[in-house]
DNA sequence: TTAAACTTTCAGAAATTTCTGAAAGTTCGT
DNA sequence: ACGAACTTTCAGAAATTTCTGAAAGTTTAA
């Protein structure tokens, strides 16, 4: 199989970035190669197209199935198994975000609970303690609000974030609604 | 110098957790050991205290300078330089989220938007195109969003965020305040 | 049950990243 | 101008990650 040139540089730059999203250049590449493929591909056009060996590709799909990124399909009177990417870009977005929290966010947060359990045994674990729980509440409040926003179907999340700014007037048209709730729960 | 075993745990995670935000293993444990001192650290205390060499550290400051997340001081008749971490927790996660913007998705969006410029020549190229229009619009209506919510202040979207599934109540107040206003530019 | 057509595995090779430590560079007081 | 006290640099070593390809495994049809 073979990349037009004009989609060899998406393929390659997402291999790069792939590597930021916690997986590494060809599996990226092989991700951006599914995105962009209208027809599903098969192990062997993934291989010859990106110039990796078969192997390597067969643990990249395997991780992709980790992530939950892409679906197999089959050809009648073909035994070979076809790949293509699942869903929507939003979907893709949405999967991406939830994988990783659950690899890395989740893991340190319970890292945090479980020392924020610890005595101090002096002043500067206090002060360690402190800004421990700092980072913790940030990173729950953070999760909890990423898990509504993933809530949202995508019509409604795109109208929040077309919104722009305008979420902080809509701050003050609450505050002038209900002028009596609470509205500071410090920092 | 010396790390408490409780602190240990959390230095170390760090360090893992941290190549996933852009930054190695040591850089990672060189910023959580500064986050949790009261005090400013010296380049020794920090190559003592995670057993690496002078060098490695004077590299990983260059490191934390260039994501702006230390702050150099002084003692006075001491002429050693000694580091401290930036900020708040708050300012921190700003700083990370925009610097990873700049060094991950700026570039990606101008490819993305040089891609986009060129003629397809076929169908094919036609479909990856719409894929990468799919992605470039996500893109940049995700990083515009987060631009406009890093100049809220942290009270402002401490609040906002826990408003938690509120947010999508406060869409249909809108729709009923103001039920003339376009609301869907599509997805 | 056999063999063809495929996929997966995994040991070791290759590539990449990170780290060390000696040498070079800088700054400051005298 | 000198040297002590510090920091930075960078070549090569060490560690880690990724990749290959041959061998083993699986599935299907006949």
């Amino acid at each position: 199989m073979n990349i037009s040139t004009q989609n060899q540089s998406f393929v390659y730059h997402f291999g790069e970035m792939g590597s930021r999203w916690g997986f590494n250049r060809t599996v990226g590449q092989m991700y951006a190669l599914l995105v962009i493929s209208e027809e599903p591909l098969s192990a062997n056009d993934l291989a010859s197209g990106l110039s990796i060996s078969r192997g390597n590709v067969s643990m990249g799909i395997k991780e992709l199935q980790s992530w939950q990124l892409i679906q197999v399909s089959h050809v009648p009177g073909d035994r070979k198994e076809y790949y293509s990417a699942i869903g929507s870009i939003w979907d893709m977005a949405n999967t991406v975000f939830k994988e990783r929290r659950k690899r890395e966010i989740d893991p340190t947060l319970s890292l945090l609970r479980a020392s924020l359990l610890e005595k101090p045994t002096d002043a500067s674990d206090e002060y360690a303690q402190g800004k421990m729980q700092e980072i913790h509440d940030l990173l729950e409040m953070v999760t909890e609000w990423a898990a509504e926003l993933q809530r949202l179907n995508p019509e409604q999340l795109s109208r929040l974030m077309k919104l722009g700014a305008g979420v902080s007037k809509m701050l003050s048209v609450k505050d002038q609604l209900f002028p009596n709730r609470k509205n500071s729960d410090s920092n």
